[in-house]
DNA sequence: TTTATATACATAATTATCCTATGTATATAA
DNA sequence: TTATATACATAGGATAATTATGTATATAAA
C-alpha cells in the first residue's frame, strides 16, 4: 500500500539532500533503496525522477561527484558541497514549516 | 515570509475538501482568505490554481454549487457531495501518511 | 474624478516536477 | 536463456500550480 507519490512533488530535493547530510557519500541507486527501506516500501523513488534531480543538484553546484568502479559497474557518488551543507538546513526548515502549516490547515495537529 | 508553496502541491484539493467539510457552504473567494487567516499570510492561494481546482472537484462529483447574488456580485457556493464527504476521509488519511513518511525521510518525527 | 484596492469569478499560456518508458551494461540466480 | 538485481541516463508525456490576463461591481483615497 503505497502512499501518494503526487504529494511528495517538491520535496525530493530535500529528501536527497538531506541523506546526503547524514551520509558522506551515497550513489543513487543506494538512494532509491535508502528511501525504500525508511518508508517500508511505501515511497518507491524512481530513477526517472531521481537522475534528473540529482544533476540539477549538482549543476546548481550543491552536490559534488566522484566516480568509482565496483564489481565492473561504474558507481557514481554524491556528496554534499560547502553551499549544499549551508542549503540542507534551509530547505529542512522550510520542509517543517510546510508541514506545521499543512497540519494547521487539515486540522492534524498532534494535542502536544 | 510565505512558505514555500512549491511543497504544497498535491494538497490542494484536500485543503478545499477540510474547509468544506468544516463548513456547510464556501465560496471560492472566502477560501482564499480563509486559508490566507489560517496560515497567518503564509499560504496565498492563487485564483489561478483555486478555481480551475474547484471545478475540476465538482466535475468529478465531490463537489455541488449554488449561486446566490450578494451586492449585486455573483457568488458560487460550493459543498460537499455524499461523495466528497466520503472522499475526504480518504484524502485526510493520505494526508496523514504522507506526513509521517516525509517526517520519517527528514528526521523531523517528533520525539513524544 | 480617476486611481487603487477589495470583492468575485474565470481561463489561456507558461513553468516545474515527476512518472513512464526506454536504452545501455554487468552479474547472478532460476 | 530468461528473469532479477544492480547502475546509470534521457526522451516524452502527464499533472498541477503560477503568472498573466480578462470581466465586473463597490468603495476608499488621491
Amino acid at each position: 500500500m503505497a502512499v501518494n507519490n503526487e504529494l511528495f512533488k517538491g520535496t525530493l530535493q530535500t529528501i536527497i539532500l538531506n541523506l546526503l547530510s547524514e551520509n558522506e557519500k551515497m550513489y543513487g541507486y543506494e538512494i532509491t533503496q535508502k528511501v525504500k527501506a525508511i518508508t517500508q516500501g511505501e515511497l518507491m523513488l524512481k530513477e526517472g525522477a531521481l537522475y534528473p534531480a540529482l544533476h540539477k543538484l549538482e549543476a546548481e553546484g550543491l552536490l559534488e561527484t566522484t566516480t568509482e568502479v565496483v564489481e565492473n559497474r561504474v558507481r557514481k557518488y554524491y556528496s554534499l558541497s560547502k553551499n549544499g551543507e549551508k542549503e540542507v538546513v534551509n530547505k529542512l526548515q522550510e520542509a517543517k514549516d510546510f508541514i506545521a502549516q499543512l497540519q494547521l490547515l487539515l486540522n492534524l495537529k498532534p494535542a502536544i
